[in-house]
RNA sequence: CGGGGUGUGGCGCAGUUUGGCUAGCGCGCUUGAUUUGGGAUCAAGAGGUCGCAGGUUCAAAUCCUGUCACCCCGACCA
């Protein structure tokens, strides 16, 4: 049948998963790949996505009171420096400003891969009592990192994405603070992108170059590899100290900052896809759907299909839903298709035989679930429709992520489960590096997320999964994005 | 960065092995008509310096050299 034929229009998530994901990103018109390796063209669909992105965390980081400002694109190679992990973490992928006009540059200036240093350089000036403190910042922005291998969204050379950097006067606020926003990325993926997460901290080995500890949201997607999602990092006083950002206490004393950062970036979008999406193309949850309702009319040129249409638009508009009718020259199975390939969460059919009726289809993205409303019902029924569909995305989202998580006896069982890729491995670690690697040159899974200090209870004598040492965390690994 | 693959109208491809005359096909696009409840039909049209740069040749989409981009699989990173 046609609907055979538009499955054939995109690679199935079962035949290549990899190249359903690009297929899906292409087809929905979201990104376009420019002229620059590595950079993408974020297209007004994928874009809108972003901006609801934006808009759902923006007035969380203010809830929390942060507020933004904006720093520089470019640092000088003096200040980039200066702190030694950080430098070495992200000196391979910095990309340079030599020359200025038709002059070559007395210092070389780095296009940002990340603003810690730009912005503690600015902190080092601004504090300088305890009445300062805290500064709560953010930032929306661009960075770039040389990439060598690149897929939209989920890697680009250039991306955008928010950093949030913040200064206090104890370690136990700075503490709260990493803690406090890694719970709002927790809360933000689960009840706006409808994607459960695990909470935890990185390994020593996967942590931020220059924190001391970082958390972690980690979501499994469709193909049973991990992708992190957002992270927020407790930095001590190591940038304090290598920028030289010091406050006098109440007591009078000359004291280091504690510092925390945090960000998520457009990645969050490459996690929406893969959590949710299908064969037939992408599925939104309703609350980042840039069209949360499709109106298509049917024989629009018969009597008063286009002007019902238009007629409910205007009034699910008035309940300030984000709703369009398809009026394109089409024929109707064209347009339904195209609905669903870009995600709509709810379609509403409306023809000939409704306006006889008085009453309208609607069809779930989710479920495909058919349902027909009177006219009178509508404007309390599509919000409750929508309300369900994004609770709905989260519980199957759920069920297969528990479904993944797989609580293995023996070292022997962790590699079989990674030979399929099939999710997360939730075992007793040892905490060493030595360990990590061999178990990644091995399995080919990584560290992903481990159980906090405070949720950590592992009984004595317990040894770790692989090499056999007393367990000292508990960890999930998995193949990662 | 290794291994594999692909670049030919907007999209998807054929043609390249064995060089040959005016570069084809499907979809889409434009105009008109009939249509519309799961990718419509007919008619008439428009659209390509074959990724780019050199070279070989009477002649290059096709052969040679270089280069760029993208995709897939690894290694590395948000």
């Amino acid at each position: 049948m046609a609907k055979k034929e538009f499955v054939e229009q995109i690679t199935s998530q079962e035949e290549n998963f990899s190249q359903w994901y690009t297929d899906v990103v292409r087809k929905t018109d979201m990104v376009d790949y420019s002229l620059v390796k590595g950079c993408m063209v974020i297209k007004p669909y994928g874009y809108g996505v972003w901006e609801l992105i934006q808009h759902e965390l923006d007035s969380r980081f203010k809830a929390t009171g942060h507020k933004n400002a904006y720093f520089p694109l470019l640092i000088p190679e003096s200040l980039l420096m200066k702190e030694a992990e950080h430098v070495e973490g992200f000196a391979p992928e910095v990309a340079w400003v030599t020359q200025g006009g038709t002059e070559p540059l007395q210092e070389r200036l780095a296009i940002r891969p990340t603003s810690e240093t730009i912005i503690c350089s600015m902190y080092s000036n601004w504090v300088q009592s305890y009445r300062d403190l805290p500064v709560l910042m953010n930032q929306w922005c661009n960075v770039l990192r040389w990439e060598k291998t690149t897929r939209p969204f989920l890697r680009t050379s250039e991306f955008l994405w928010q950093e949030g950097h913040t200064v206090h006067a104890t370690e136990e606020e700075a503490v709260e603070e990493t803690e406090r926003m890694i719970n709002v990325y927790r809360e933000f993926a689960e009840n706006v992108l409808a994607i459960p997460v695990i909470v935890g901290n990185k390994s020593e080995k996967e942590k931020f170059a220059g924190a001391v500890r970082t958390y972690t949201i980690e979501a499994m997607m469709h193909d049973g590899r991990a992708l992190q999602m957002g992270t927020s990092h407790f930095l001590g006083q190591n940038f304090a100290k290598s920028y030289d950002i010091k406050y006098l206490s109440k007591e009078g004393r000359q004291e280091y900052v504690w510092q925390t950062s945090w960000g998520v970036s457009t990645r969050l979008i490459g996690g929406l896809i893969m959590v949710h999406g299908d064969d037939r193309g992408l599925k939104l949850p309703p609350k980042v759907a840039p069209t949360q309702v499709m109106i298509i009319p049917i024989a629009a040129h018969k009597g008063g299909v286009t002007e019902k249409a238009h007629e409910i638009r205007d009034m699910l508009l008035d309940k300030g839903l984000r709703v369009e009718v398809d009026e394109r020259d089409q024929s109707t199975g064209w347009k339904f298709n195209d609905c669903e390939m870009k995600g709509i969460p709810l379609r509403i059919e409306i023809g000939p035989k409704d306006i006889e009726a008085g009453h309208v289809v609607t069809v779930r993205r989710d479920n495909f679930e058919k349902k027909t409303v009177e006219w009178n019902d509508i404007a309390s029924e599509v919000p409750s429709l929508l309300d369900d569909i994004q609770k709905n995305m989260l519980e199957m989202a759920r069920e297969h992520m528990e479904e993944r998580i797989f609580e293995v006896s023996d070292y022997g069982e962790f590699k079989k489960v990674m030979e399929d890729t099939s999710g997360f491995v939730r075992v007793p670690w040892c905490n060493e590096t030595e360990c990590e690697l061999e178990i990644k040159a091995d399995t080919g899974a990584t560290s992903r997320c481990m159980l906090t200090e405070e949720e950590t209870h592992i009984p004595e004598g317990t040894k770790c999964i692989h090499c056999g040492k007393p367990a000292k965390k508990i960890m999930y690994f998995a193949k990662a994005y």
